[in-house]
DNA sequence: ATAAGATAGTTTCATATGTAACTAATATTG
DNA sequence: CAATATTAGTTACATATGAAACTATCTTAT
């Protein structure tokens, strides 16, 4: 008589789609927070502040695609950062339907207090690995990348 | 005259909580939708699933130390199980509070069907690895996580 | 030049999610 | 053996989020 055959086992501790969001939950918690008591910024709006420093005059469409985040979203984490005071609209000469977005002075001034906070806390999380380690994650994270969205680059 | 101090620059690219977190949401939502699209379950609701096979009569709580949800998350994931017939409650004899879960048969069925499925998703995912590079990996993201929740083991 | 389509961005609406308050039961303390 | 504190789990409420509809502008094709 033939054993009863067992299904492949699944144990969600070593099933990958639930580690990496575990993993990513608890590092984006830690960071949100962070920017979030002390800035009252959500994470959403970080990011936009992020990429508007690195290239201003940005459009809305181009945050989208470099951060990730739906139209919507950006929509949203702009007119919060504008509201604040944080982010300037600029209309585009060329383009009516479209704006280039800034950083104000105080923005700016915010953003450059983040990111030597936010560079610590990513300091902090990766001591635990040595520089070759470091750099074998981040590689080994981009063929992941790869191969879960082949259609779009995902950074 | 002295140079202007430039700030460390911070590219979310490169940044390893923003590559963390969009990875995870690729790879979630490739998986989700699997959930959703062939079986009507939210991944919250898979997970249940996964532990309460796992370990017939689990309560409510330590579905939530396993699964990192928070119990009004379990609550309702349960909730949704037992609606659609794949979860029972069974009385605990010696603490009336809790309850004692286990999948119906139907949700053994379902269960059943899901498993084979999602370890492929899981090895289409990890095949752009080699052996060695998937153990690589899972070791630095348990460095990871220890560094990132060092208070509680994340799985 | 004009109609049809595409694009940038916002608003609306329905759903998901987290926090806090709550209920019921058990455990602890004096 | 009360009175109090703790724990398991649910409910209510307020906020976050995503999909689809919408407005305004620009592009393309005739």
């Amino acid at each position: 008589m033939p054993e009863k055959t067992h299904p492949a086992p699944l144990r969600l501790a070593t099933f990958l789609p639930f580690r990496l969001s575990v993993l990513s939950n608890a590092v984006s918690q830690r960071i949100a927070e962070l920017y979030d008591r002390e800035f009252g910024l959500s994470i959403w709006q970080w990011r936009v502040m992020a990429v508007t420093a690195d290239t201003p005059g940005i459009s809305a469409t181009e945050i989208g695609q470099r951060t990730q985040m739906d139209k919507v979203a950006v929509s949203r984490a702009v007119a919060g950062l504008i509201e604040v005071g944080y982010l300037e609209r600029r209309p585009s000469t060329d383009d009516a339907r479209r704006s280039n977005l800034v950083l104000t002075p105080a923005g700016i001034g915010i953003y450059e207090l983040i990111v030597p906070l936010a560079l610590a806390e990513e300091a902090q999380l990766v001591s635990a690995l040595s520089e070759k380690e470091q750099a074998e994650l981040a590689r080994l994270m981009g063929k992941l990348a790869k191969a879960a969205s082949p259609e779009r680059d995902l950074w």
